[in-house]
DNA sequence: ATCGAGGCCTTGATCGATCCAATGTCACAG
DNA sequence: CTGTGACATTGGATCGATCAAGGCCTCGAT
């Protein structure tokens, strides 16, 4: 057996593609990157040298000489056990999609929670990626501001809430309008009293949401007063807020903040023998998994990550094209799933 | 305002800091890729004109001449939009981890089903990437024998099933343990009639997970027929899997393929008025997150994900150190998580 | 016939690190 | 005083691509 997993000879190089095509390096390089410089029989040589050779650019080298590596750095978000991992890996795979269609490449990195700049700034130092996309920009945002300071290029899914003068591109989605629409279905199902089981007042995200919910119920002409809580995103508190709807405010229809407190909701109902969907509709937001495993299904706001990855993308396109084009601000709309927890009456 | 990012002044080189300390180029190499090489008070010189500077290495130059990127490449397992993707966030968190700590990146990228080596071939051929990682061996494992005959380094998270006499590394969990591991529970419980609802007979991984439940219980003396079910892998197989083993089998308790499974088998018992845990005991497998979900909780086989990472990275660390030493092939036993559905009568 | 313009292609330098071979320094034995 | 070897450090070449500038054509205008 000869030495294993080593290639046995040096792949080729431009160079050699050069002498095959009886050529310049340059003019290989231009046939890569720049193909209307070359007389087309020119060009036709050279790319069937390339294909006789198995030829791909090496990207050191490339790297080396162009100063960027087509890399986006993405911090791989630390595991909070809770429902936004799964929203994460959906967005994480429409981003990888996308990026491959630009040419990109996703680079994951740990990085710490307590000093923001840990991993971001040891990639930027040694140039190994171009970009970042930055994702929680809810836990304060001290990565944004640092990252802003030290001008690395940088598009945040999310926006930036604790700072709304900041400059840097942002894709999110409107929490708002996902909450009105909602709220909306379940009117035009026959609803009047549309509770809100939400998370806590500092969750903007949470009231953000929430506003959706209020406008298109007060618009509706119908109450919100006395019809809300605000609890912990977890089952336990969900079923406990959700309990303290049914018994208190006698809702028909609880709109959650989650899928998680949704589950709760659930199980509320469940302990009081009232059927979802026929008695008291159920909704959920985020669109998980959990909403599906629920016989019959449950109702969610889909957020449009397939979406929200295109335009980060795009935006990421723009920073890095030279001269660097800032795109707007972008809120993206969600969409709603009817599933069996909402049917109509 | 300035151009917008863009860094103003090009970073330090390592030529930069060879001059700030009146030494050579290759001396401050040296004291960075080998220190033992410096008398002290010039390993100390050196490093402080690079603390001064704030010198990082240039990954491009350092990749083109040491003809390695020290990235992992990992392709994003496609969405199933079911229960393995909570599991592969879990396993890429920790792999991420793990490669931190290694000196590595791990670069994600977007692969084909349909063609094994559209993605990698690409990352191989312009040496962007070391490795890689390749997670999904059960779906007849066409990309590992295209990566073996390519002599391109790898590490499995899972059994080469379909070629038992592959010769790469290797690291996978050991299912015969879990499902024997939660049988033995189920026995020390106090249960005597308990019942495998499991994936079809053409999973290899099922039929492995099964073989634990068969061999613990017989070896107790206790019958295992007539008290299987072979279904698919969603909810509503599971719900009626359980619905016939209940109806036909009355087992005391229910052991479960997957997480989905079992939440089939909570469904089919509450339609039942059963009590689990009390009535009827049910485990799960790969403590998703399903299985928190459940109020009073689901016990479920976790996978050591944490540890599996640690064993894939200390694999690619033999396969890239030269000269290469490849690692044994590693089964790794998972625990079981105890909750609500199984306790103790 | 000569010149200039433009299209097409080539040559040499360069990016920033590491590899390699060689040199300088020093202590100590012959 | 020289030879030897171990250790510390240096200078030049190199990895494989792109940049910047310049050369060689051809062709039409003078």
């Amino acid at each position: 057996m000869t030495a294993p997993y080593r290639r046995p000879v040096l792949p080729p190089t431009l160079a050699d593609v050069a002498d095959r095509a009886g050529v310049s390096r340059q003019t290989v390089s231009n046939a890569l990157n720049n193909p209307a410089l070359l007389r087309p029989d020119t060009l036709a040589r050279v790319q069937d040298a390339i294909a006789e050779l198995g030829y791909t650019p090496n990207r050191a080298a490339r790297n080396l000489r162009t100063r960027s590596s087509r890399l986006i750095g993405l911090r791989h978000p630390p595991a909070h056990e809770g429902t936004a991992d799964a929203l994460m890996d959906r967005f994480v795979h429409s981003l990888v999609d996308r990026c491959r269609q630009s040419g990109y490449h996703v680079l994951l990195f740990a990085g710490d929670d307590a000093d923001p700049s840990v991993g971001y700034e040891e990639l930027v130092n040694s140039t190994a990626v171009d970009a970042f996309v930055v994702t929680d920009t809810f836990l304060g945002t001290p990565q944004t501001t640092w990252l802003e300071r030290q001008r690395v290029p940088f598009v945040a899914f999310g926006r930036p809430w604790e700072s709304p003068s900041a400059k840097h591109p942002w894709v999110d989605v409107d929490g708002a309008a996902g909450g009105a629409l909602a709220a909306r279905h379940l009117l035009a199902v026959g609803r009047q009293r549309i509770a809100w089981l939400g998370w806590r007042k500092d969750s903007r995200i949470g009231e953000d949401r929430r506003s959706g919910w209020t406008a298109a119920v007060r618009e509706a002409g119908l109450p919100t007063t006395g019809l809300a809580a605000r609890v912990d995103d977890t089952l336990s508190s969900g079923r406990e807020g959700a309990a303290m709807l049914l018994d208190e405010a006698r809702p028909d229809a609880i709109l959650c903040a989650s899928d998680t407190l949704a589950m709760g909701a659930l199980h509320a109902l469940a302990e009081r023998g009232i059927t979802p969907g026929r008695d008291v509709a159920v909704v959920g937001f985020d669109d998980s998994q959990a909403a599906q495993l629920v016989p019959g299904g449950l109702t969610s706001v889909r957020l449009p990550l397939e979406e929200v990855a295109i335009e980060v993308v795009a935006a990421l396109e723009g920073l890095l094209a030279r001269p660097p084009m800032l795109l707007p601000p972008r809120l993206l709309e969600p969409t709603l799933r009817v599933r069996g927890t909402s049917a109509a009456r």
